[in-house]
DNA sequence: AGCACGCCGACT
DNA sequence: GTCGGCGTGCTC
């Protein structure tokens, strides 16, 4: 008897042991995906984790229905690489299951249902619903239950399937059909016989009444003779107006001419020219010997390169040799909208060997995509972090760009990964290389490197010698003593932009806060405007005129007077991106100010809008949040300004200062990157922090130096590993009674100043869901592994609660 | 995760 | 008297 382990589209721990029949067991395979019920009725496509002969004591398996695909769907290094994630962040292979795969890659319940052949339906005594199916079935043939769901309410549709299984009409069909069909477009030629038989004069007599038809008919022939392995798009005959869909048709019903389809990509790939690579500089010559150096030695590479130093360059001789060497490549980006000047340059490069994976294609896009990397089509797959999960054949080379990203490991979205650990971790898997490259690295990577875990690999100087735009403080306590201050902006900031302006610069002065004040406040009560979801304030957002949760994002307008005491007293507090923007307007009344926040940036085409305006320099100053960092790489940006540089640093996360740090550095790398004039001014109350000073010292060690100190001096990674456990519950005491119980478990088998907590979350309810966090602090090395074995252990000892089953538990590794 | 089963409160 | 809320248990 054999059976497989098999691993469902469920957030369920573990895997299912199903039967395989007899007529199967030559075909299945590891990593192929299987059709099995699970449950009462609920068919899913699950994937074979595991094939054994070990008959299960406690249970009966069911039997596999069947095998989904000829060939393993995961090639053997990604079943190693889940294996890997699930053991790593403590998630189930479920929820990576979901996550790596596009969803008609893994039909649910969409168990095909059909008429049972010979069904003779009695319709008096149908309700709506049964109906409604049995004419969409009678008009489709065959459907499936989310295809249901359009004319079905979703609560009734098992019951109407059930009802009408039950009166023998329909019955579920076995063979389920990939959802996928790939786009055909329609191409016209000539019939063979037609030109063998015909004489041209005969046919085109026969034409004489139909001029448009034989000018159609000649326009096919000519391209046909001309280009006889071209094939003529239909479409394309139409595009000088000339000719219209009616004479192709009558051609065709002549028989004269035929109409074939031909699968088509959906997406479109770049066919324009190619182009060879750009010479290096010497700096970046030297900086590949090292990198060649590490993949010799089997090391991942760390490219830490100042803005504008052009590690794309290094990326770009490091995949061509790979693709040279007939392996392949995966870039990834931390968000696929910044992706213009590399995927450009790859594009004229390789063409239709470059393919795109993302979160914001559609699902027969993704499985396009799925299906070129499974047939070893693509040279290059440049993409997010989901890009991990491709079925890749040969990955000789895994670039992470911007590996500092925090998008690189969103907190929304389970499974919780940081793909950029991950990605040397797939790396391992295939044996490919790995380049993380960034111009402000994350203190782990940093730190890793100087272990020698990575080999480090600095590019100091920008590309062409470009120098690097200068830092200078503003002690803004100073300026406003000496009331040398005009709102939120010293004279001298103010003196800056304003030459910066009448040279015809471009500035960007960076805020990262959105809104227009942080709260309003009464200042008769005291009373704050809290969001009804979230133990959070609303924050007041002038140009839409209401106030908003920044969390659960809900809405709601300004009062006019405080709902608590009606006094008109209310007063704003915190100055927002708007504010600042505002007062940049006042100040510079002849100048072009805009504003680019997610705000402002949500209506279609706003981003491209503003990108252009800035790029024909119709903007003079850029005011904007931390989106004003990334993919603004202009030519005339001269001056960067950050007017409350503090508001960066004081938040309470450990990671503060390095995100601070991250920020500053890479909006500052918008400045001067072709006069090398670029400047940057730093407005604070505290010019004497070490960030500041060693960011205006451009002292890079130093900074991160700094960071590693203090990290070490309150155990902090990287010096330690920290998992954050969340409880969520609509209950707060449910919730409190639950984390108090799991940390109990936890403080049984770990040290007890390994834990922190439990305690509310510092925002102690969000969206309406009351938050608990238990924090561990564990150290690096063995002890880690085994410390993690008793966290599994705690887990399930406290899933044996059923009463807390309805508990919401994430948890965070490497947090 | 989804679903069935079963136990309690608010309605025809 | 019934509908439907959600707490509990189970799925190979």
């Amino acid at each position: 008897m054999h059976y497989a382990q098999v691993i469902l589209p469920l957030n369920l721990a573990g895997s299912f042991t199903y039967k395989v029949p007899d007529e199967l067991l030559d075909e299945i395979q590891l990593g192929m995906r299987v059709l099995v019920q699970f449950g009462g009725k609920k068919i899913y496509t699950g994937i074979v984790w595991d094939l054994h002969q070990n008959e299960p004591e406690t249970f009966v398996p069911k039997d596999i229905i069947n095998i989904l695909d000829q060939k393993p769907i995961l090639p053997i290094q990604q079943i190693e690489f889940w294996n890997w994630l699930s053991d790593y962040y403590l998630c189930n292979l479920g929820e990576i299951y979901r996550f790596a795969f596009p969803s008609s890659l893994k039909l649910e319940s969409e168990t095909y249902l059909k008429l049972k052949p010979n069904a003779v339906v009695d319709f008096q005594n149908l309700d709506v619903n049964e109906m409604y199916l049995i004419q969409a079935l009678e008009v489709r043939q065959l459907i499936n239950l989310t295809d249901i769901e359009a004319f079905i309410p979703k609560k009734d549709i098992i019951k109407t399937i059930n009802s009408l299984i039950d009166l023998q009409y329909i019955e579920i069909d076995e063979q389920v059909a990939e959802k996928y069909r790939a786009k055909e477009v329609a191409y016209v030629r000539i019939k063979d016989e037609v030109l063998k038989n015909f004489e041209l004069t005969e046919i085109l007599s026969q034409l004489k009444r139909a001029p448009k038809q034989k000018d159609l008919f000649l326009a096919i022939l000519d391209k046909q003779t001309e280009n006889p392995d071209s094939p003529i798009k239909k479409s394309e005959l139409f595009d000088d107006g000339f000719f219209a869909h009616s004479h192709i048709k009558s051609l065709i019903d002549k028989n004269w001419v035929e109409e074939y389809f031909l699968q088509k990509d959906r997406i479109d790939y770049y066919d324009g020219d190619t182009e060879d690579l750009e010479e290096l500089t010497s700096a970046q010559k030297q900086a590949l010997v090292l990198v060649d150096k590490a993949f010799s030695e089997n090391k991942n590479v760390l490219l830490h390169g100042v803005t504008s130093s052009g590690k794309t360059h290094i990326y770009l001789e490091k995949i061509e040799e790979c693709i040279n060497e007939g392996r392949k490549v995966l870039f990834l980006l931390p968000e696929i909208a910044l992706t213009k000047q590399i995927t450009q340059r790859l594009e004229k490069k390789y063409g239709s060997a470059l393919g795109f994976y993302h979160q914001k294609l559609t699902d027969f896009e993704r499985v396009e995509v799925w299906r070129k990397v499974k047939n070893d089509e693509l040279k290059i797959l440049i993409g997010t972090r989901n890009a991990l999960f491709l079925p890749y054949q040969n990955l000789g080379l895994i670039i992470v760009d911007e590996e500092h990203d925090s998008a690189y490991r969103p907190r929304e979205v389970s499974p919780f990964f940081n793909a950029k650990d991950a990605a040397q971790i797939l790396g391992q898997k295939y044996k490919a290389n790995v380049i993380l490259g960034s111009a402000t690295p994350s203190v782990e990577s940093y730190f890793a490197a100087r272990k020698d875990k990575l080999e480090y690999v600095f590019l100091g100087e920008r590309f062409g010698k470009v120098d690097l735009p200068k830092f200078e403080l503003i002690n803004f306590k100073e300026a406003q003593d000496s009331k040398n201050v005009s709102g939120d902006f010293s004279f001298h900031l103010l003196e800056n932009i304003r030459q910066n302006l009448e040279h015809k610069n471009q500035t960007i002065v960076l805020h990262n806060r959105r809104g227009y004040a942080n709260v309003v406040e009464c200042e008769s009560c005291g009373y704050v405007n809290y969001c009804s979801n979230c133990d959070v304030v609303m924050t007041y957002h002038k140009y839409s005129n209401e106030m908003k949760c920044h969390y659960c994002g809900q809405r709601a307008s300004k009062p006019k007077t405080c709902p608590k005491c009606h006094s008109e007293n209310l007063n704003e507090r915190g100055v927002g991106v708007e504010q600042i923007h505002e007062e940049l307007q006042k100040l510079f009344p002849e100048a072009e100010v805009d504003r680019m926040d997610v705000d402002s940036m949500r209506k279609k085409f706003a981003y491209e809008k503003l990108y252009e305006k800035i790029e024909d320099r119709e903007t003079d100053i850029i005011v904007g949040t931390q989106m004003i960092s990334k993919g603004l790489d202009f030519d005339h940006i001269e001056l960067v300004a950050i007017p409350r540089a503090d508001s960066l640093m004081y938040v309470q996360d450990f990671r503060a200062e390095e995100r601070a740090y991250q920020l500053m550095t890479q909006v500052s790398g918008r400045a001067g990157r072709v006069s090398g004039q670029g400047k940057v001014l730093i407005q604070t109350y505290n010019p004497q922090n070490p960030v500041f000073e060693l960011i205006q010292r451009n002292d890079i060690q130093g900074i991160y130096e700094y960071f590693l100190t203090e990290r070490k001096k309150f155990h902090y990674p990287p010096f330690t590993k920290l998992i954050m456990i969340e409880l969520k519950h609509r209950r707060e005491d449910k919730v409190n009674r639950a984390s108090q119980f799991l940390g109990s478990i936890l403080r049984k088998y770990l040290p007890e100043d390994c834990i922190l907590g439990p305690e509310p979350a510092s925002i102690a309810r969000l969206n309406n869901m009351y938050q608990f966090q238990i924090l561990l602090k564990l150290p690096r090395g063995k002890n880690y592994l085994i410390f993690k074995d008793y966290i599994r252990q705690s887990f399930e000892e406290f899933e044996e609660i059923s009463a807390y089953k309805s508990i919401k538990k994430l948890v965070y590794v490497d947090f």
